[in-house]
DNA sequence: ATGAAAGCGCTAACAC
DNA sequence: GTGTTAGCGCTTTCAT
């Protein structure tokens, strides 16, 4: 039933219980080549037999690809919309007949490159990443991929030409202005997620990750199609940390005219008004609205719903690896540049002011 | 600078490069052996030179340990629960030198048999898995594993003896019960998470994960210690789907007496009071209560706060992997069965109803 | 239709 | 201290 010896039983050991070689073995397991009918079945049922696994990793070493991708996405899968990703990356993965080596880069460029460098090591056949901030991403490039294709999502690096999966923050950003405005509201507060700020700044970090900055030009847009001037509109720009975000949204609250709505950038940041909002007995939807990119179960079952836009996080991973599965097959494809459309999901978090008009809370 | 040929360069490069044998270039490279000084140094400077990179295929196959560790992880690593434990798994098989493999479930027991399998052909050196509800878990045997070595997380599966990590729901449960009843609650209601389950059901469904019988027994002495009748508590037994559990949740809040504090077995549950509580426009910890198991950053972000059992996940995961890693170094060693502490976070979601009587909601 | 043998890239005896 | 060589488990060319 089991190996004769102690270890896993090995197509040899197959082979000798089909009483065939050890090609007629492989051919037979594998179907190709020609082998009779008889014999094939024959080996099949010493297979079962003596319990053969294939060992993937020789056949990977034979046929030189690993049927394995490796996944670099950054610390926050946590978050609402990387964990989301991941699952359906790996899902999609599976369908394709891949198995996925996932590595976290948390957020950092150093982390990243030496995540790559061990998928790479361990040959996976593609990667897929979620690029860190940084200037510099030689990594990222063939060279260094060996000519393993990769496929960036969410964000686009610098200066690297990669096919990527992203999605329209920045339109989906500037409807959620434009509604918010012809809810009647004319002072508009933006806290944006910044990586490389401690605490909270007013003034714009350099380099900004490529989907934060089409939320910044979405915002923008927005703003001045609904004629409202940049004096009304107040830019706080924070760490991605509870504790800073918590104090952006104070400062933001303690202006002498705060906004009536504060769009965040991404889902901790909203918490963090939530937080705030709470502890100062401010009701969301009321006294201070609320808009957020990336939907979540629990933005659309709290009260009230928060309004947000969201982003076609399954279909983003599927995509992803349907493509990066395709570049494997057919490596010379010119790269791609995929942009999925945002929605926004209007619920109660903005108050509409032009029947309930804004009040001054002390 | 890059390999003569057109693949990457190899070991056997490296050694022509350096002008040494293929045997000292692999002793000055994974430093084991003897090498003079120089000779290393030649060595190590060729490698970096034309860009070699070992290929850990190869050495996997050569070493037979691949560095390697499978994650069969269930369904909704979209929930905060299994996100979080997926990180700190990752993050932690990292410090030990180990990339995973990550595969998903879907809290089936085909699947998790499958994913189990595809992993060991992928030659991983142990597994983690959250063992899916059935009855026979002979895949996680240790023939079916080829004496790969297995911990299980989160629960137990019935009749197997393995190492596992989980978390004492029990006394968290129990603790949660009493803390509800000494605010005054004494009409408990349980919306219990259930698989096989369509819908919603009174009955108890068989057989059900250990962690939640574990919540189940916790409850149940909980209220017991508080005095609380078995005929003024309301468990029911829901699909984890929002629909049913919604619809198990107005079923509850429209008996004629219905209970006046929710505990609900997990995230997806809580979320679906939420939700009904708030379509009704019942306030949570005034017109009704809720506690659930497991802390989340929305949990504590929103108002009103909710209370939770919350649990040790990031230790969790560390302890999974630094437990797998340990067998896998010493296959020997006894079967462990870990147990980590939970703990009670109260917060706003549950009323104090000695000061603030129940009224009636119509 | 089947078998013998080479070789993927690496480590580890075993010689010298 | 260094080189030669076998072999991990598999696929695949080349004979037969």
């Amino acid at each position: 039933m089991a190996a004769t010896r102690g270890s896993a039983p090995t197509i040899v050991d197959v082979a000798a219980a089909a009483g065939v070689s050890l090609a007629t073995a492989s051919r037979a397991l594998s179907n190709y080549g020609r082998v009779s009918a008889v014999t094939a079945e024959r080996v099949r049922r010493a297979a079962i037999e003596i319990g053969y696994r294939p060992n993937e990793l020789a056949r990977a070493m034979r046929v030189g690809s690993s049927g394995t991708i490796g996944l670099v996405i950054i610390a926050d899968f946590t978050n609402a919309f990387f964990d989301r990703a991941t699952k359906s990356i790996v899902d999609a993965a599976k369908s394709h007949g891949y198995q996925v080596l996932i590595s976290n880069s948390d957020e950092d460029i150093e982390v990243e490159r030496l995540a790559v460098q061990t998928l790479l090591d361990k040959q996976v056949d593609g990667l897929i990443v979620v690029p860190s901030l940084a200037r510099a991403h030689d990594h990222l490039l063939p060279p260094a991929l060996g000519g393993k294709p990769l496929v960036v999502i969410d964000r686009i690096p610098d200066g690297v030409a990669v096919t990527s999966v992203t999605t329209d923050d920045r339109s989906g950003t500037e409807q959620a202005v434009r509604n918010a405005a012809s809810l009647g509201h004319e002072r508009l507060g933006f806290l944006v997620s910044a990586f490389g700020v401690h605490g909270h700044t007013l003034e714009r970090p350099e380099p900004m990750l490529s989907s934060v900055t089409e939320r910044v030009e979405g915002f923008t847009s927005g703003a001045r199609a609904a004629g409202i001037a940049k004096r009304n509109q107040l830019w706080v720009y924070s760490e991605d940390e509870p504790r800073a975000s918590e104090a952006a949204v104070s400062y933001m609250l303690d202006r002498p005219k705060p906004p009536t709505v504060i769009f965040t950038s991404n889902n901790d940041m909203a918490l963090a008004v939530l937080k705030v909002a709470g502890n100062r007995r401010l009701v969301i939807g009321r006294d201070i609205s609320l808009v957020t990119v990336d939907d979540s179960q629990w933005a659309a079952a709290i009260v009230p719903g928060i309004t947000v836009v969201a982003r076609p996080v399954e279909q983003l991973g599927e995509l992803a690896v349907s493509r990066l599965v395709s570049r494997i097959s057919n490596p010379d494809q010119p790269d791609e540049t995929i942009v999925l459309p945002t929605e926004v999901i209007a619920r109660e978090s903005v108050a509409n002011l032009k029947v309930l008009p804004y009040r001054e809370v002390d």
